[in-house]
RNA sequence: CGGGAUGUAGCGCAGUUGGUAGCGCACUACGUUCGGGACGUAGGGGUCGGGCGUUCAAGUCGCCUCAUCCCGACCA
């Protein structure tokens, strides 16, 4: 099956073809029967686990505490505020009835008419409808503010093409929402969350993001701001990994949140709110992997180091073994988190490529040959390189190679990146260029029109104003007006 | 919802002029192997997406339908 995939390679054949056919066979994931869902398998939902705990650490060092509410949402909560049931409408998933019957034949089931819901209920795009019709009754005195929550849940959206990670029907993710007192505090709490994610994109998952601004029309649907992080793939493309709103005081109005303030004043709450969803599984496959497979960033992958012991008869393997477990131990002690594959139904070739195909970061093997010389050979998943070391201080050894591979991948996704920004002043070469994938630094004179026909001719986006370059006012290369600053352009998914 | 394509074994595909359902991988058993995806021998596995029609006879022809994928619009 390696064979095949390497077949494709990246950039030459299809890339979605490639992606697709990476996810299933490295065993991440696969697309469900049920019509744009997906299966997560062990090994993904190990990834998910591992960004979920760490990014979960990083929101509690920040004063945010993990709830839950429910799945489904009253139809009505919906309409309360109009900017958000417009953006969310369209692709929502409806619960009519509550009861199924035997048919008349009695072969199937067959929706019961009498169960019919007197009020149609919604399963969540995104929950902040009923978490601010619920904060209404948590919050009366500037006391009781800020409330920072968040949850892990999942979400439904019925979009109309879905992508394995990148756009599901359902997908998982959490949704940090957050209730002020002022505009500034809240103001602060979604460019927190936002440095919050790319610090975690950047040292977690190795992927460089560029943080940003959302232009007017790229906003969340009831948001004043949108902060973004956007990451570039390995064919050029954006992929918006993180979101984090500010959303003024529209839901505070919308679900009569209000409090009295240290005037003693009526007064509405401000509010917030953020997410990452599995999505971010994509932008870990699509940063790192090559025509090998996966390439996980030692900090969030599952299985760290992987043992292969080479035998030919049982005595021999007992050897190895004997002097495995030691390494083990002490693997484990340092942290890194190992797994011994003596598995005798598959040869050590089938287990090279497998879990190359799989990402772990290091491979370390071990024969006759190495208990003679008291050596063991390394291989780093990055770069493909083995060598053959002493087994003494083999621990050590091995605990500074991940952080050198965690360090060595993230600076090979910045220069790819780096090396594709381009400052562009011509929109004739703008057209030509962006075909190539790549983000563009382009002067925006910030009217909705440009926007409109940049995305019309083609097919690139407005991704942010990011905050990261020192800007600079000068002249719009569509319509020829005055331009404040640059914005980032670029195909994205 | 527009444009294009595809549905045949778990996966990838072939199937000519309509005439008994095939190949590769995977799977099972045994043996030899084992430092980069082993090999041999023997096996198991199918309502050809579904329905209707034409025909002595349909995977193959016609009509309908369903599903999936790709390109758009939408989107974390």
């Amino acid at each position: 099956m390696a064979t095949e995939l390497k077949e494709l390679t990246k950039r030459s054949v299809n890339y979605s073809q490639w992606y697709n056919e990476l996810v299933v066979k490295a065993e991440l994931a696969e697309q469900s029967d049920v019509r744009g869902c997906m299966v997560i398998r062990p090994y993904g939902y190990a990834i998910w686990e591992k960004i979920q705990s760490e990014l979960d650490k990083k929101f509690k060092e920040t004063g945010v505490q993990n709830a839950y509410f429910p799945l489904l949402i009253p139809k009505s909560f919906l309409s309360k505020e109009a900017e958000h049931v417009e953006g969310f409408a369209k692709e929502c998933a409806v619960v009519t009835h509550y009861r199924l019957k035997t048919n008349e034949t009695h072969d199937g089931v067959v929706v019961d008419p009498a169960a019919k819901l007197e009020e149609e209920l919604i399963i969540r795009p995104t929950s902040e409808t009923i978490i601010w019709n619920t904060y209404k009754n948590w919050v009366k005195s500037y006391r009781d503010l800020p409330i920072l929550c968040n949850q892990w849940c999942n979400v439904m959206r019925w979009e109309m093409r879905t992508r394995l990670f990148l756009r599901t029907s359902e997908f998982l993710w959490q949704e940090g929402h957050t209730a002020h007192a002022t505009r500034e505090e809240a103001e602060d709490r979604a460019k927190l969350m936002l440095k919050v994610y790319a610090d975690f994109a950047e040292q977690y998952m190795a992927v460089p993001v560029i943080q940003g601004v959302k232009s007017e029309t790229e906003r969340f649907a009831g948001a004043l701001d949108t902060y973004t992080i956007e990451a570039m793939m390995q064919d050029g493309k954006a992929l918006q990994s993180g979101t984090s709103h500010f959303l003024g005081q529209n839901f505070g109005k919308a679900f009569d949140v209000t409090f009295l303030n240290k005037e003693n004043q009526q007064e509405y709450a401000w509010a917030t709110s953020w997410g990452v969803s599995t999505r971010l599984m994509g932008a870990l496959i699509m940063t790192h992997s090559d025509d090998n497979g996966l390439v996980l960033p030692p900090h969030l992958a599952p299985i760290q180091v992987v043992i292969v012991p080479i035998w030919k008869t049982d005595e021999q393997l007992a050897l190895i073994d004997n002097k495995v477990s030691d390494i083990i131990a002490n693997l484990k002690t340092l942290g890194v988190s190992v797994k011994y594959d003596n598995d005798d139904k598959k040869r050590p070739g089938f287990k090279f490529a497998d879990y190359e195909l799989k990402g772990v970061p290091v491979r370390l093997v071990i024969g006759a040959r190495d208990l003679e010389n008291g050596t063991v050979e390394v291989m780093r998943r990055d770069t493909l390189e083995k060598i053959t070391v002493s087994i003494d201080g083999i621990e050590t050894y091995v605990k500074n190679l991940l952080e050198d591979i965690q360090a060595n991948i993230y600076k090979k996704a910045l220069d790819y990146r780096n090396a594709h920004i381009y400052e562009c002043e011509n929109y004739e070469e703008f057209k030509e260029k962006i075909k190539d994938g790549g983000f563009f630094l382009c002067h925006w004179d910030g009217t909705p029109e440009t926007e409109a026909q940049i995305k019309e001719e083609t097919q690139a986006t407005i991704r942010c104003v990011p905050y990261m370059f020192e800007q600079t006012p000068g002249t719009d290369m569509v319509s020829g007006k005055p331009a404040k600053y640059r914005v980032l352009i670029a195909r994205a998914y």
